[in-house]
DNA sequence: AGCACGCCGACT
DNA sequence: GTCGGCGTGCTC
């Protein structure tokens, strides 16, 4: 009998390896690897979800097999390329071979467990579960139920009272939705209109609707109930009494939004250049690294649609992965506009079924171009022909959580599979990349010029130290009013950048000093007017602002340093008529919150846009003239040794930002620093001097790309256990490095203590360590051992943020 | 995460 | 002697 090696999802996720179980005969064609399976697990034997990663004659396990519960596809939800890049994955980044299976899927495909009890015995007259009873999913157990409740379902349970029940479902895959059909005809509507009581106010505002309806009764057109007012309740009330039937409906979710088909654009003869040489090493399928290194505005998007469009010309498929925020509807827009009807989405403002849809026209084939954000890294294309990372500097491509992969690790992995090249995308390469260019490791194909004859911008430094400032409003030098106030008189659109959002920055008492802390963090809170309220950037805590000091309660609190808010606030005070619009993380969290904004932005609906780093990014409105930076500081001053580069890359692209249509564009850098190398070097949109500068310093202090790093970090919600924890790592992991690794700390991470967890790090800087890789695996291991408790490791490659 | 096993204390 | 506390370790 045929043995299925599975994956299996425990939440504790203890184990990376497979655990066999015996494939019944009436399930053998079925069982192969990469379908979903659900399997019994534990001396519980509830069913849990798992991945077949193998299958074999025989099992190497002693005790008794059970056998497989349930096969779940028809075909494998993951091919065996996939298979094999989850297990590189799984080793590259220090992380389960399960999470690595699920981040591939969409999260449709996940399961879903769900724990719910039915009573035996009646409950008590005051027994608290009933509030669990009284909820519309009756007796489902949440996640995150409190600690005595779960104690008294246990006692009841032991009790003989009632049992628990274990399911997995499968997250909605088909999008479904509710339609009322009308069953009856006008006249019997109208009859029963008057039959109603008249203080069932309900029944006749549903009956009203139904008889105005009326060209619509007795044909089957169904709709879909949006009267005002009417609530649920009533619309399931009628269907019980006949007036409605109601069903089940699949829809189809492709907010299909008209796209004119565009042709290519003539290629300048540095484009041409580059894309002939990517279509030859297409042509000859090797898997060639591509770095092209092309200035704001050159023109890297056509020579990405040219390439894509030679891999579907020999039928192959291409995958291109932006920055999720610079996903845009522009941006998707024009892709879908060169390969019409060709074109799969994926990106985060996708519910679950449309990433859903979206993945399964990809896998069968219906969609041969991809564009999405990280996890698109995952798209489930075949016969790739070749795969793009625009902006390939981002920071938003590494995954913060496990698995903590880089999506250009991913690429450049399949790339091996398909035998295609990869194309890496930016004005400002990373120092990683761009040194791996210098190598020859990856070829470095440049543009410089500007299609057109559009000029840069003119880049002017504000010495902040000396420039005449507004009066009461330190952060706004007088320069950079008067240009927002030219660009208004002209009609002209701005951007401004700022780094901070919120109002204030800190509240501190003028008297005693007191600043108000998040009481979770070891953080100054973030005042916000809109809310009127305090907030905490880490941990989300909210509270009312104080009218006295806690301390020593006096009532002289203020507020200090600007956020995007206090900024837009007294711009409108010096512009009285300027339209303002304000683009940071408290504007664009809801749903679509931020094209809703490029929109109006877009449509001149708005004088001047103000944001965080969001605004710098991927946007391109032609008639803005002027971009201001007004604190080109803040993140110089971080402590992490990417700080000039980060600074030098916002700085760069948001410069690019300006003049990119016939108007020449000018730029305005606030600083107190204007002597910096990286605010010099932005102002003079020179790449190739920045990087000569920071790779010096890169050397000299020992960091990437001179080095590789791991980052080792423990919290607990003790302070003195995560210090023990952290030092016992070190002096573990110490004696297994050779004598040219460098360990940084322990330290305490710089906030130590975020939503009460303190955190202590490690970092580990090396240029070969054999023994290195395996260490850490088993440290994962042993960390996931019961004394271990209460602590958490995280082992971070090549991590982004040192902080 | 569950769930059982097992090794110690306070009771019929 | 045994009932049950929860520390420890396994789950095919």
């Amino acid at each position: 009998m045929a043995v299925a090696q599975v994956i299996i999802d425990i939440p504790a996720q203890q184990t990376n390896r497979p655990f066999d179980y015996e494939v019944p005969e009436n399930l053998t064609a079925l069982a192969v690897p990469g379908v979903r399976v659900l399997v019994p697990f534990g001396r519980s034997g509830h069913l849990r979800q798992g991945f077949i990663w193998r299958v074999v004659d025989k099992s190497d396990f002693a005790g008794q097999l059970k056998p497989v519960a349930r096969i779940l596809d028809l075909d494998p939800v993951l091919n065996q390329e996939m298979l094999a890049l989850a297990k590189w994955l799984a080793q590259d980044t220090f992380s389960f071979l399960i999470s690595c299976l699920q981040t591939m899927l969409p999260s449709a495909l996940r399961a879903n467990y769900q724990r719910r009890f039915h009573l035996l015995a009646p409950l008590a007259a005051n027994d608290p579960l009933q509030a669990l009873l009284d909820r519309e999913d009756s007796g489902l157990i949440p996640d995150n139920i409190a600690a005595d409740l779960l104690a008294e379902i246990k006692r009841l349970e032991q009790k003989g009272q009632l049992t628990i029940d274990y399911q997995i479902s499968q997250k909605t895959k088909i999008k479904q939705e509710k339609v009322f059909k009308t069953s009856l005809t006008s006249d019997q509507y109208q009859g029963l209109r008057q039959s109603v009581r008249a203080n069932a106010k309900q029944q006749l505002l549903l009956l009203d609707f139904l008889i105005a309806q009326a060209p619509f009764v007795g044909n089957s057109a169904t709709w879909l109930v949006k009267v005002p007012g009417l609530k649920a309740a009533t619309l399931s009330q009628a269907v019980k009494k006949g007036w409605l039937a109601a069903e089940e409906k699949e829809v189809y979710r492709q907010p299909l939004t008209e796209v004119t088909a565009t042709t290519p654009k003539k290629l300048t003869s540095e484009q041409q250049a580059a894309f002939t040489t990517i279509i030859k090493s297409m042509d000859q399928a090797e898997h060639t690294t591509f770095l092209l290194e092309g200035v704001t505005g050159s023109g890297k998007t056509e020579v990405y649609l040219d390439a894509m469009q030679h891999a579907l010309a020999a039928g192959q498929t291409a995958l291109m992965l932006v920055p999720e925020i610079s996903l845009t509807p522009q941006m998707v827009e024009r892709v879908q506009g060169r390969f019409p009807g060709q074109v799969a989405v994926l990106h985060s403002g996708l519910s679950v079924g449309e990433r859903y849809d979206e993945w399964r026209r990809i896998e069968r084939g219906e969609a041969q171009v991809v564009v999405g954000a990280r996890s698109a890294a995952f798209a489930p294309l075949k016969k790739i022909g070749i795969m793009i990372l625009d902006e390939e500097h981002e920071s938003s491509y590494k995954q913060e959580d496990m698995p903590r992969y880089h999506a250009r690790d991913v690429l450049l992995k399949r790339a091996e599979t398909y035998h295609c090249p990869v194309i890496l995308g930016s004005a400002t390469p990373s120092l990683e990349s761009r040194a791996r260019a210098q190598k020859g490791r990856y070829q470095l194909l440049r543009l410089t010029k500007r299609p057109n004859t559009i000029q840069m911008p003119q880049v002017n430094v504000i010495d902040m130290r000396q420039a005449d400032k507004i009066a009461g409003k330190s952060d706004l030098s007088k320069q950079l009013v008067d240009q927002l106030n030219l660009r208004l008189e002209r009609h002209e659109q701005s951007v401004l950048l700022l780094n901070r959002r919120g109002y204030a920055n800190f509240v501190l008492c003028r008297d005693c000093g007191h600043v108000i802390k998040c009481p979770n963090c070891d953080i100054s809170l973030t005042l916000h007017r809109d809310t009127n309220s305090l907030k905490c950037h880490y941990c989300g805590h909210q509270e009312a602002i104080p009218s006295a000091c806690p301390q020593c309660h006096s009532q002289n609190i203020r507020s200090y340093g600007s956020g995007t808010q206090k900024v837009e606030q007294e711009i409108q005070e010096l512009l009285p008529t300027a339209r303002i619009l304000r683009m940071d993380v408290d504007t664009t969290a809801r749903k679509g919150g931020h094209e809703r904004i490029i929109k109006q932005f877009g449509a001149h609906q708005a004088d001047i846009l103000l944001g965080t780093q969001m605004v710098a990014k991927g946007l391109d409105f032609p008639d803005v003239t002027l971009v201001g930076v007004i604190n080109a500081d803040t993140s110089l001053s971080l402590p992490d040794f990417r700080a000039s580069e980060r600074t030098f890359q916002l700085l760069t692209q948001v410069s690019g930002r300006a003049g990119r249509a016939d108007k020449q564009g000018e730029v305005f850098i606030q600083t107190y620093n204007p002597e910096n190398y990286a605010i010099q070097l932005a102002s003079a949109q020179n790449y190739e001097a920045f990087y000569q500068k920071e790779m010096g310093i890169r050397h000299q202090g020992g960091y990437p790309p001179y080095y590789y790093t791991i980052l080792i970090s423990v919290n607990h919600r003790q302070e003195d256990q995560a210090v023990q924890k952290i030092y016992q790592i070190q002096n573990w992991l110490q004696p297994q490095l050779s004598e040219a690794a460098v360990v940084l700390g322990p330290t305490a991470r710089m906030i130590t203590r975020i939503n009460n967890q303190y955190y202590y790090q490690l970092i580990i800087k090396y240029k070969s360590e054999p023994r290195l890789l395996k260490a850490l695996q088993t440290l994962i291991m042993k960390m996931q051992s019961k004394t271990n408790r209460g602590f958490q490791l995280r082992v971070d490659r090549e991590p982004m943020q040192f902080m």
